[in-house]
DNA sequence: AAGGGACCTA
């Protein structure tokens, strides 16, 4: 076969199944191979490169060559890969080679492509060629979009570069990245070096001001923007500023900025959306979600995977049904993962798990994430065996559980009381060097001994941490509590307070519980004044319902009932139980037919407190009064159960 | 001519 002039292998068609004629002749597919990846894209994009039926880029839909310069690395390799040796002279375009004004180019192409081996090959010609100051921005340029970001940096600052789009490029790859720290040190960096941000640096900075929270730089931002008129015609920035605000917690100001925006598209809405989604203000999401869709704009995947978020939050089952089927009508399912686990999500925090495991099954891709939201709702809703065995199929497929999942699946084994399978995960965790790096999988470890009862465990686990925060304290401190071990659960409480941390509302609830099921009244009395005198926390209903319990356990009818009086809430069933309990246990049948009286107002079956209240009666001896149906309002099946407590 | 915006799991 003759070799083009050029060198490049084209493709010209289809020969037969696994044939491509090119240029050069012919090329055949790789055994059982439906499809070749492209090996020069970041894992991120996923993107398969599909040799039938046209021989195009998917996404830049670029007709393709082999051995050009152009050429993406993983196409030039396809030949070899398929049994073709490598022709060398067949590359021609390295016998004229490139100018700078080619190499930059050609540098281009390798960040469109995300074509990282390419472009670092091309970067080694043009140092060989002494080309590198010329082609250094380019350089940059095509490391931050290929995601090679400390390459980037270091040229970026060996040639202190003058150029906005490099500098540019590079704070957004950082912000897309997740790196904020970094993207506002190198925002900040730019500007020292004298050069002024534009509309798009506004717009990735904003980005990365999001994503660390930092709504104050933000707002400096915005000011700066509006001072300088950047917004007018600018949907994208406009969209960056309402995104920003939303991620930093700043809704109302999100709104505003979003409602003085001349112009919105779904992407805007979908950052409005997204924000309340994301704070917990899921009738807020789907009323805007409502309100796009009123005027006249379709929400596409992305805004179903933020509502059905919401969705989930609300526990509206028929709303995410009634967007379920509109994804399926679309079609939306088969290239979006995410998308899956948000419908999986949703079913699976409505309670519905039997969909959520159908949903999750049609899946075409099923990543840690979609494995994780199914996991997580299996613990959540006590299913507790299913949430394990789910996890041991996940890993038998070869995915490793993330944080995420481990979290979950540590939440399942507390609630079964599988210490073994626990401390099994908890191995695996430190493995992986886990341990001490996320505050929510310290305190789940913590608290799955806890809630197994291996306080020594949970306790060396909390030792060991260099770093614990309030709620890892939290669940140390309701273990110790639910066996009754006041004095450790005190310890605790001044030893957190020594870190500078302040204990909140939970924490004293479990310790008025330790208190009282260990009949320390006076530490209980004393630890509930000091709750609003030394730290500030209003007493909830909890607390004022362990106080009953703390004073009516140890025989303190008067003081059970002078805090029940004493509540700054209307009474309930809670409190007026506890206090009959109480008055069962001491022989108090005058609070206690009074605690009755006030039980059954709420609850006439409340089967708990007749039987209470007979039991009270028949122990101290007034058996007329516990068998008087007429008095205590029995029904039938109450009386069969009064007779055998009598 | 290049650099920019929204989604899922605790």
């Amino acid at each position: 076969m003759m070799a083009g002039t050029h060198g490049q292998l084209w493709y010209l068609g289809m020969m037969e199944e696994n044939k491509l004629k090119t240029s050069e002749g012919t090329l055949e597919k790789a055994r059982n191979s439906e499809e070749w990846r492209c090996q020069g894209l970041s894992t991120q994009r996923s993107c398969h490169f599909m040799a039938f039926p046209s021989f195009e880029h998917v996404i830049t839909m670029d007709s393709l060559c082999f051995d050009s310069w152009f050429t993406p690395s993983w196409l030039d390799e396809e030949p070899a890969r398929n049994g073709f040796a490598q022709d060398g002279n067949r590359c021609n375009d390295h016998a004229l080679p490139p100018d700078a004004t080619a190499f930059v180019t050609i540098l281009r192409n390798c960040a469109k492509n995300k074509d990282l081996r390419k472009g670092t090959k091309v970067h080694d010609d043009i140092t060989k060629m002494g080309l590198l100051e010329k082609c250094s921005d380019a350089l940059v340029t095509m490391y931050a979009k290929c995601g090679a970001l400390s390459k980037a940096k270091e040229l970026l600052e060996l040639h202190i570069s003058r150029n906005l789009f490099s500098w540019t490029a590079l704070i957004s790859a950082y912000a897309q990245q997740g790196l904020g720290k970094e993207a506002v040190d190198c925002f900040e960096k730019m500007q020292r070096a004298g050069l002024s941000p534009d509309a798009v640096t506004f717009t990735s900075i904003l980005k990365a001001y999001g994503s660390i929270g930092a709504a104050d730089k933000g707002e400096r931002v915005h000011d700066e923007v509006v001072h300088q008129g950047l917004l007018e015609n600018d949907v994208m920035l406009g969209t960056a500023l309402v995104d920003m605000y939303a991620k930093c917690g700043a809704l109302a100001k999100a709104r505003q900025v979003f409602q003085n925006l001349s112009s919105r598209n779904v992407i805007t809405w979908s950052a409005l959306i997204t924000g309340y989604a994301q704070q917990g203000e899921a009738v807020q999401a789907y009323a805007c979600y409502e309100q796009m869709q009123s005027e006249g704009l379709f929400p596409d995947a992305k805004t179903y995977a933020c509502i059905l978020k919401a969705c989930g939050d609300m526990g509206a089952k028929d709303k995410g049904e009634c967007i379920h089927n509109e994804i399926s009508r679309q079609g939306l399912l088969a290239n979006d993962f995410v998308l899956g686990t948000a419908l999986v999500d949703m079913y699976a925090k409505c309670g519905v798990l039997v969909k959520a495991q159908q949903v999750f099954e049609n899946l075409p891709h099923r990543d840690v994430t979609s494995w994780s939201a199914l996991i997580e709702g299996y613990a959540q809703h006590g299913q507790g065996e299913q949430a394990l065995k789910t996890f041991e199929q996940m890993q038998g497929g070869g995915l490793a559980p993330n944080e995420v999942t481990f979290t979950s699946i540590l939440k399942a084994c507390g609630a079964l009381g599988a210490v073994a399978k626990g401390k099994q995960i908890h191995d695996e965790i430190a493995r992986q060097g886990l341990l001490g790096s996320n505050f929510l999988l310290d305190t789940a470890l913590v608290d799955m001994y806890a809630k197994c009862g291996a306080l020594a465990q949970a306790q060396k686990v909390l030792d060991e941490l260099l770093l614990r925060d309030i709620s890892t304290w939290s669940a140390l401190i309701m273990g110790y509590a639910q066996q009754g071990q006041c004095e450790q659960a005190v310890t605790c409480l001044e030893q957190m307070q020594q870190e500078g941390l302040f204990p909140d509302a939970v924490i004293f609830s479990s310790l008025l519980n330790a208190c009282s099921h260990s009949g320390r009244v006076h530490d209980g009395h004393l630890y509930f004044t000091l709750l609003s005198k030394k730290y500030g926390i209003k007493p909830d209903l909890e607390h004022y319902a362990c106080m009953v319990d703390l004073f009516g356990r140890s025989g303190h009818i008067d003081k059970a009932v002078g805090v029940i009086q004493g509540m700054p809430f209307s009474d309930n069933l809670e409190v007026w139980s506890i206090l009959l309990g109480a008055c069962r246990k001491w022989g108090d049948v005058n609070v206690g037919r009074w605690a009755f009286e006030h039980a059954i107002q709420f609850d006439r079956e409340n089967t708990a407190a007749y039987l209470l209240m007979a039991d009270l009666y028949a122990a101290v001896g007034m058996h007329n009064d516990a068998k008087s149906n007429q008095a205590l309002r029995m029904d039938n099946e109450g009386l069969k159960m009064l007779e055998v407590v009598v």
